[in-house]
RNA sequence: GCCAGUGUAGCUCAGGGGUAGAGCGCUUCCUUGGUAAGGAAGAGGUCAUGAGUUCAAUUCUCAUCACCGGCUCCA
């Protein structure tokens, strides 16, 4: 016998040998027909596998993230047998999970192209293969062995993994005709997957290497019962209509013309209104941190990014020099702000006293970004940073960098961003050759970031090979409409810049001494912050930021003129009201700015002309009574600085 | 840059080998209405661009460009 702890510490007794599904069966049917992996010891394993010790046991379900993979997993397989039904030959790559649901990459014989209609033939195969409720079985196997069956089956690139693989642990699955190489857990049967939906096709290179061959990439996602599947259709549509390029065209924030080029932005003037709000927001958060502005061109010599080490680095890469007509100068399209602002550095001697330096400068920039890379405003060719450089001496760097952490928790409060994850981007020690400065600078920056991460008690997830040449970084991701992981904000520690530009400071010892540097943007760059932002709040922003405050809608064109008083007497209290004097009723107006989610509504006629009043309609509470301009000014002016008081403490 | 899909009015989309349609928006007129859609008339499209097949192409074929979904990349 042995001993199983559940998860609520109770202890059953059990034959050796009991299975996950047996343990399931003995506390309620139902849980053993909803039950889909086992944790066992902390390690997910298929229900299916003898238990032969003691050991804590959990039951994962569908709710349960492993529960879930588990049961996508398996779907990539059925997906696979189904392929492998219409198109025999294929060759299979990797078919692994996401966060919704899983892909596989695929080989198809020879001038064979997936379409749409191949989709559906496949879901309907897959559903006809699951009623059969074909049992998965699981084989360890040696790795000769292993090399044998894929050879046989003449599948070079599961050869190709099983080549790196360890013998003796292999092991291999097979349902039905299908048998694929596979560390798993799996299902114990597809009778568990009810409803499917294959989403998209899309190319992906063999081990995410463009020099490999791109194979075709089937996405899927399937679920336990049609309901849910529903649901999240529903969820996808819903996602949609969150996209910031379609609301940035709705709500005329943005634009792009292919007359201006790829990748360029056109702010409109609603759009600027809302970057306007947001520099001016953060600049005052700034200045309370002890910042100050700058201005910098947006070209420079490419001497300077020879300094830097960007030109040797990323010069081929980029857009290329402009020559000057008879000098032959050759300047760059600033690719960054940095150099720039060391130069400011440099401009006199600096003394211990006056460090640390914060130079901020909402900088544009331009990159040369491959075509296909382009989204929205989310990844264009010219954006504006936030950028900031932070000069200071070595003993007072994770002070700086905690106060850095500080401005983005300030602004991911004043937006409500909850659900960001932050990820510590460090050198990959493997690969020391794509970086540039000494292993010593660069151990010193990374254990800076690591103890200031750990000081702040934020959760992170570090990530090796992922640093920037120069040095490491902590970045702040924010999750799209529809999932996708976006970087916002930014932090990096540089102690080599500082060394190629020979930026120095006079310590107390009346010694020359070099400064540390910090590179941050706390919104990343305007573009992909707006972006991001018209996604999570759907294009209803807070009132301080809104381009349109307040809408004053006349009953009739007899009162367009004491409208055009009151949007004049506001405008001159900083407040952006406009006013709607259309030729339409007041019951149009009214729901037309409803529903473009205007914050306030001033109705106004012949009660309110009389009486210097407005009626105030509140968004989505209806009619508030009316009041005197003057107070209307006063009350919405208060909202503002209120909300703006709150995200600033 | 690579793989696949899409491209019809300002927007959202229907249509289809015989040179085009809806709703919304826009313009004009009627109406001057008090808290979520008043009525009428009208303007607006080289059907992405270029070539090919055809008596005839917006429709079929090919190429190019752009966009969309991924991959790679992201100082």
């Amino acid at each position: 016998m042995i001993k199983i702890t559940l998860p609520d510490n109770s202890v059953k007794e059990f034959n050796k040998g009991i299975t996950g599904l047996e343990i399931a069966e003995s506390i309620s049917s139902r849980l053993a027909k909803e039950v889909l992996a086992i944790s066992v010891d902390g390690e997910t394993r298929d229900l299916t596998r003898a238990i032969d010790n003691d050991a804590s046991i959990k039951l994962l379900l569908w709710d349960d993230r492993e529960g879930r993979e588990t049961f996508w997993h398996s779907s990539a397989h059925l997906m696979a047998e189904a392929i492998e039904f219409f198109y025999p030959g294929t060759k299979f790559g990797i078919g692994p999970t996401v966060d919704n649901g899983f892909y596989y990459d695929i080989d198809l014989p020879k001038g064979k192209v997936l379409s749409d209609k191949d989709l559906v033939i496949f879901e309907q195969k897959i559903l006809e293969l699951a009623r059969t409720k074909e049992e998965i079985f699981r084989t360890e196997i040696s790795k000769a062995d292993a090399l044998k069956l894929f050879t046989e089956k003449g599948d070079q690139y599961k050869l190709e993994l099983i080549t790196d693989l360890q013998d003796g642990t292999i092991t291999i699955y097979k349902q039905g005709n299908f048998t694929d190489l596979c560390r798993g857990p799996h299902l114990p049967n597809m009778g568990f997957i009810k409803a499917v939906k294959l989403t998209n096709i899309a190319g992906a290179y063999w081990r995410g290497n463009e020099k490999n061959k791109m194979l075709t990439r089937v996405y899927g996602i399937t679920f336990p019962k049609q309901k849910l599947l529903e649901e999240y259709l529903v969820l996808l549509e819903e996602a949609k209509k969150r996209d910031h390029r379609k609301i940035g065209k709705e709500m005329e924030l943005f634009t792009f013309s292919p007359a201006v080029g790829l990748g360029l932005p056109l702010w409109l003037p609603k759009g600027a209104i809302l970057r306007e709000q947001l520099e001016k927001f953060l600049k005052k958060v700034q200045k309370k941190f002890g910042y100050e502005q700058v201005i910098t061109p947006h070209i420079g010599d490419v001497g300077l990014y020879k300094t830097s080490g960007h030109f040797q680095k990323y010069g081929k890469d980029s857009f290329q020099p402009i020559r000057t007509p008879n000098e032959g100068e050759e300047y760059m399209l600033k690719p960054m702000n940095c150099p720039h602002h060391c130069e400011i550095f440099k401009f006199k001697p600096r003394s211990y006293k006056d460090l640390p330096v914060r130079m901020a400068e909402f900088g544009t920039v331009y990159r040369y970004e491959q075509s296909g890379e382009l989204h929205g405003l989310t990844r264009v060719r010219s954006f504006t940073q936030d950028d900031a450089h932070i000069f200071c001496r070595p003993d007072q760097l994770k002070e700086e960098f905690l106060k850095v952490i500080d401005i983005i928790f300030i602004i991911f409060k004043a937006l409500d961003f909850k659900n960001y994850s932050a990820q510590i981007s460090l050198r990959d020690p493997k690969n020391k050759e794509k970086y540039i400065g000494s292993d010593e600078n660069w151990e010193k920056a990374e254990s800076a970031i690591i103890e200031a991460c750990t000081e702040k008690g934020l959760k992170t997830k570090t990530e090796l090979g992922e640093a920037a040449f120069y040095g490491p970084k902590l970045d702040f991701m924010i999750k799209d409409a529809l999932g996708r992981s976006w970087q916002l904000g930014t932090i990096q520690v540089d102690y080599n810049l500082p060394e190629r530009f020979g930026l120095e400071y006079i310590g107390a010892d009346d010694k020359r001494h070099r400064p540390v540097m910090i590179h941050r943007a706390p919104f990343g760059s305007m573009e992909r912050f707006v972006a991001v932002l018209i996604e999570h709040t759907a294009g209803i922003f807070p009132l301080w930021l809104t381009p349109d405050q307040v809408v004053i809608l006349p009953i009739s064109e007899k009162y367009n003129e004491y409208a055009q008083k009151v949007s004049n007497q506001l405008n001159n209290s900083d407040i952006r009201a406009g006013i709607d004097d259309r030729n339409e009723k007041i019951g149009r107006k009214i729901r037309d700015n409803e529903m473009k989610h205007i914050p306030y509504l001033l109705i106004v006629g012949e009660k309110e002309c009389e009486s210097n009043t407005v009626s105030v309609r509140r968004q989505g509470e209806g009619d508030k009574g009316s009041m005197s301009v003057d107070s209307f000014a006063e009350f919405i002016g208060k909202e503002v600085s209120e909300q703006l008081a709150e995200a600033y403490k």
